[in-house]
DNA sequence: CAGGGGTGTTAATGATCGTTAACCGACTCT
DNA sequence: AGAGTCGGTTAACGATCATTAACACCCCTG
């Protein structure tokens, strides 16, 4: 036994089966929820039935959080990159804006089950899952304080989850076509922001 | 038996268990999902333990049909009556948002659940809220159209969408006070409609 | 060709949980 | 006092469903 073979090998190329599972499951949990959806439901949905599922993932729950750990992780890396390219505060806003509503209009299935399912989680797998949330939101605060200067930190925090909740919207949206909804999307959200939270009526 | 005696009286006073009861449920299926609650953690959440709800309700999906078929009536006929009583077009908008946002405070476990457990409904009352739904969406829809003259329909119907997720947002968001809170989300609601999606770049 | 790992299959197992049964005290109305 | 309804209790019942057992291939390497 040389040590562990298979426990956290991030240098793998990823195979195909556990994600094309994972991308079927997704769509059934966005549709009709976690507990709403039997192990079978996803094995028909790959072409397998049933208990073959446990060929590639410890459990039902195993399949949820590697799904929201990885959605979650995506989005925070993806806003820490684009952040990190910008020039000025105000296109680093408009550099989020921007991540966020392509990987909404991606990741529609995604996003529902991450609004979702969350406390379906293990214990563990939500802390981790509420804790790469939690940095990704701190991106967008920071960003959006230093853009709008005097902004206090509560009412960032408060408009920063407002602006991702309107981009959000977008699984139960009737969608346009996505360039038209990408770019409705972003004129929207900027828009929200550029509201001038901090002064008074 | 005087025909039916206890079927549906709108005339009727509203007691206290009943809505005690859907209170209580309002809560723990926010936090946990409608599948994720036992009827007995129901029970014990009024005080009474496991299965004495069913001297008031059939089952427990009836008690998230009424829940959510109640909420959804509550929206639409607010909406409609603020439509009614408001002068100019931007003033119907205007006064949308604000029911939308003062409802989405008040209520917001019952706002989640909505967003959440849709699905978990029987066929009947599934299609019933999903009905009022779109007849909510529909007044946003006019009223904004209206406000907006040449926003296309289909545009006007995501903006809506987006404009309401941004209001709902509002169980994820640490709260700011309600008053500071309810000024953030309508400013923002209208500044994301102002941002004039008809026009090209 | 022996054999072992990877991938499926179907049939038990066991827990969870909504729902019903059977039973009971309290309060009202006559 | 007595009958009935209302709201509650605890103990079965039954279904659903994740998980595991036991068994069968395929394929590749030695």
């Amino acid at each position: 036994m040389t040590h562990n073979a298979a426990e956290d090998p991030p240098t793998e190329p990823p195979p195909t089966r556990r994600e094309q599972i994972l991308g079927a499951a997704a769509e059934l949990f966005a549709r009709y929820g976690f507990h709403g959806v039997g192990i079978d439901d996803i094995g028909a949905a790959v072409g397998v039935s049933g208990p073959a599922l446990y060929r590639h993932f410890r459990s039902k729950d195993a399949m949820l959080g590697e799904m929201l750990t990885g959605i979650s992780e995506k989005l925070l890396h993806g806003g820490n990159a684009r952040i990190a390219g910008a020039g000025t505060p105000e296109h680093a806003l408009e550099s989020l804006v921007h991540w966020h509503v392509e990987f909404a209009l991606t990741n529609s299935a995604l996003i529902t089950v991450h609004l979702r399912d969350l406390d379906s989680l293990s214990e563990p797998d939500r802390h981790r899952v509420r804790e790469l949330q939690r940095r990704y939101v701190e991106v967008w605060v920071r960003a959006l304080i230093e853009a709008r200067p005097g902004l206090d930190e509560p009412t960032a925090r408060a408009a920063t989850h407002a602006v991702l909740g309107l981009i959000n919207s977008t699984p139960y949206s009737a969608r346009l076509d996505t360039t038209a909804m990408t770019t409705l999307l972003h004129r929207m959200a900027m828009g929200a922001l550029d509201s001038e939270p901090t002064r008074r009526a």
